[in-house]
DNA sequence: AGCACGCCGACT
DNA sequence: GTCGGCGTGCTC
């Protein structure tokens, strides 16, 4: 007997093909069996699906063909997993292939079935040894009451909880902890630890492998971007069987396949690398959260600046545990450390024009680096100068391709678009009247080095020997290994002053560090991103943290955190100097529910490319004019749009209007009710489809629900 | 997205 | 005469 199963393939984003395939077979392979079928021309990887009812109704022309070959010795990936996927899919409007199978390890879709037996053989050889021996209490530190309070209070309730830690207060002992405690009362839990950069996994991974390391090498794995294709299969395979008990990995780790799912930890909740940028665009975070409730897992989002959609899901929560909010839990001190730096405002109104380093900012600087104390200082901006000049003429250094400025670097003399890459060798003079004078506007980490090496070329340390300046940012760790090579440096206490954009802000822990400044954060202050306030004040906190990481330091000296900036009185310097995040909070919160922005409301935007921005933009308007008929169509339904009105933005151009000689625009579209504005897209998406076939110029678009910039 | 088919320009 | 450019269309 031959039967009709649904089989998911990895469809392309914006084909015809949005559901499952239809696939004849003699055998009834259950939902989540991996099989190999055939697609046209080629025979691709599968997986077999739940229902064919998504799938739009048959052509009864088509012949269906049949299953080639199911992967045997890989079990089939579980019912949870599978909803998972669905709903991600449903959530972000993506087919539910693309989202499956790119979840899936590249090599598990390109290897034949002879090719993946072998690579099985060769795994089962090694088995995981499973000896329940426990860590030896008396190798673990004690615990501070906070801890204490906080495991206990993970111990009774399920969550979601929001671990509101700051920097220094042992968040990371109290994923353990949890993860111990979990995983020990059952031989089979998992759990799973997700870090917001790759950069941050080695540190993670080695203390995580020293703390369960009785439970074996192939209990603990990491899944990243940065791992070989054989490294994440060997990843994914062990955590599918259940031998890796514990998975360590950025935000796709979000979809591996883990049979018995215990614990999810979002480390850094905040951080917006959390959201996919592409493809399907989805919230590692939020997923989290849905994956735990799935999955009768404990989700624990942990950061010392939560992203306001957390911090205003536990506002109501803090004391009962109302359906779908978050139970708040504070770590307010620090351990180990000294109490967090003094900040201090520099008013650059009061400064001679042009001043990058003030005085007083400068005369700190010298006094730590003479006690042999480590200085770190943050500016946004990589290269020499943002833009190169001609007095003469006018003349910029646009970028030819993009509506932005090429970047001067005069490390290796080229003017760079730090967008699309086009790179050129700085012209001698102005290439458009050929005045050899060329000026500047800004300036990038690459000048503050020089500059600060010509202000303290003359210092020297305590012991005698010339001072050292190191940058990092993108350009100075290039090359693999340079930026683990440059922390290095720093640890060793070789490099005195340290200069970088936010890549030092984070995660790294710099015990001589006793003074941060940050240099020009008020772009952020006025930004026409009502998110950029948000991402500086965390910013501007995590890098506060780098200070004082060792008490003995800090409490000798006192370590401070210097802002310049022209606008001193700024309520957010107010509160970063108060440490005062809950108050920074607030106060954003407020201000975004009197203009009804997230929390307060649910956005989702559709961008389209186009040779021209007329065409970009014209594409967009006629969405726009569909989705009107759909909010009439959901009205007739019975949607709530009296009480939470669904706004349909005119298309305007992307902040960056021009990238690579292509045009963006975007529309927004804006709803104070999740569900209203989810139903909304579920039904307008197909029509984006449509529409696109009477817009032939458009190259892309694509949709991006919960965007984070707009 | 692949991968075909298909119809026009410069090469062994 | 073929190799190959990328426009259009299909894949259960």
């Amino acid at each position: 007997m031959t039967l009709q199963l649904p089989v998911l393939v990895q469809t392309p984003a914006h084909s015809n093909l949005g559901g499952a395939l239809s696939y004849e077979s003699d055998t009834a392979h259950p939902p989540g069996t991996l099989v190999r079928v055939p697609l046209g021309q080629r025979e691709i990887l599968g997986i077999v699906w739940d229902t064919l009812e998504e799938a739009p109704a048959l052509d009864p022309g088509v012949r269906l063909r049949s299953i080639a070959a199911p992967l045997d010795g890989v079990a089939p990936l579980t019912a949870a997993w599978r909803q998972l996927v669905q709903f991600a899919a449903q959530y972000y409007q993506r087919s539910a292939g693309e989202v499956a199978l790119a979840a899936l390890p590249p090599q598990l879709r390109e290897l034949t079935g002879e090719q993946m037996a072998r690579r099985l053989k060769k795994h089962q050889g090694a088995s995981a040894d499973k000896s329940s021996s426990t860590t030896e209490k008396s190798s673990l530190v004690a615990l501070t009451t906070e801890q204490q309070q906080v495991l206990g209070a993970m111990a009774d309730r399920t969550g979601p909880f929001l671990l509101f830690g700051n920097t220094g207060s042992g968040k990371t002992e109290v994923y353990l902890r949890r993860v111990e405690a979990l995983l020990s009362q059952d031989a089979e839990a998992q759990a799973l630890l997700m870090v917001p950069e790759i950069n941050l996994t080695p540190q993670l991974e080695a203390r995580v492998r020293e703390r369960f390391q009785h439970w074996g090498e192939e209990a603990i794995v990491s899944m990243h971007s940065g791992m070989t294709p054989a490294q994440r299969l060997r990843s994914w395979l062990l955590a599918h069987t259940g031998r890796a008990r514990i998975v360590l990995g950025t935000r796709m780790a979000i979809f591996a396949s883990l049979p018995r799912l215990r614990l999810i930890v979002v480390d850094e909740e905040h951080d917006p690398s959390y959201k996919q940028q592409e493809g399907a665009r989805y919230s590692a975070r939020d997923l989290a959260v849905y994956r735990g409730r799935l999955e009768q897992a404990q989700v624990i989002l942990g950061s010392a600046t939560p992203s306001l959609e957390s911090w205003h899901q536990s506002r109501s929560a803090t004391d009962t545990d109302r359906g779908g909010r978050y139970i708040r839990l504070n770590m307010p001190s620090r351990i180990g450390a000294g109490s967090l730096p003094r900040v201090r405002r520099v008013d650059m109104n009061h400064q001679p024009r042009k001043t990058i380093f003030s005085a007083p900012l400068l005369q700190a600087i010298r006094e730590r680096v003479a006690r042999q104390e480590q200085v770190l200082i943050l500016l946004n901006r990589r290269g020499y100068a943002p833009v190169l000049h001609c007095a003469e003429c006018g003349w910029k250094s646009a970028c030819s391709h993009c509506s932005a400025f090429r970047v001067f670097h005069k490390l290796d003399r080229t003017l760079r678009c730090h967008h699309c890459g086009f790179t050129q060798r700085v012209p001698r003079q102005c290439p458009a009247c050929g005045n050899a004078d060329l000026g500047m506007f800004g300036r990038g980490t690459e000048q503050l080095e020089e500059q600060m090496t010509q202000l303290l070329g003359d210092s020297v340390r305590a012991d005698g020997a010339g001072l050292r300046i190191a940058r990092i940012d993108a350009d100075s760790t290039r090359l693999k290994g340079a930026l683990e090579q440059q922390l290095a440096q720093v640890h060793s206490g070789e490099v005195d002053v340290l200069i970088g954009t936010q890549m030092i802000a984070k995660g790294h822990d710099f015990r001589r560090v006793t003074l941060v400044a940050a240099l020009d954060p008020d772009g952020a202050l006025f930004s026409s991103d009502f998110r950029a306030p948000e991402r500086l004040f965390s910013l501007l906190m995590q890098a506060a943290g780098r200070a004082g990481r060792d008490a003995r330091l800090s409490l000798a000296q006192g370590c401070e955190m210097w802002v310049q900036t022209s606008h001193p009185t700024h309520p957010l310097f107010d509160a970063l100097k108060q440490h005062d995040y809950v108050s920074f909070a607030e106060q954003q919160l407020k201000e975004r529910q009197l203009a009804g922005m997230p929390p307060f409301s649910a956005q989702a935007l559709v961008r389209a490319e186009a040779r021209t921005q007329e065409a970009a933009q014209a594409y967009l308007s006629a969405v726009r004019e569909a989705g009107e008929e759909i909010v009439q169509g959901l009205q007739a339904e019975g949607f709530p749009l009296e009480s939470a009105p669904l706004s349909l933005y005119p298309a305007v151009p992307m902040s960056l209007q021009r990238v690579a000689n292509v045009e963006r625009a975007q529309m927004l579209v804006e709803c104070p009710s999740r569900p209203v504005l989810q139903a909304f897209l579920a039904r307008w998406h197909a029509q984006l489809h449509a529409i696109r076939a009477s817009h032939r110029q458009v190259i892309r678009w694509a949709i991006d629900v919960d965007p984070l910039s707009i």
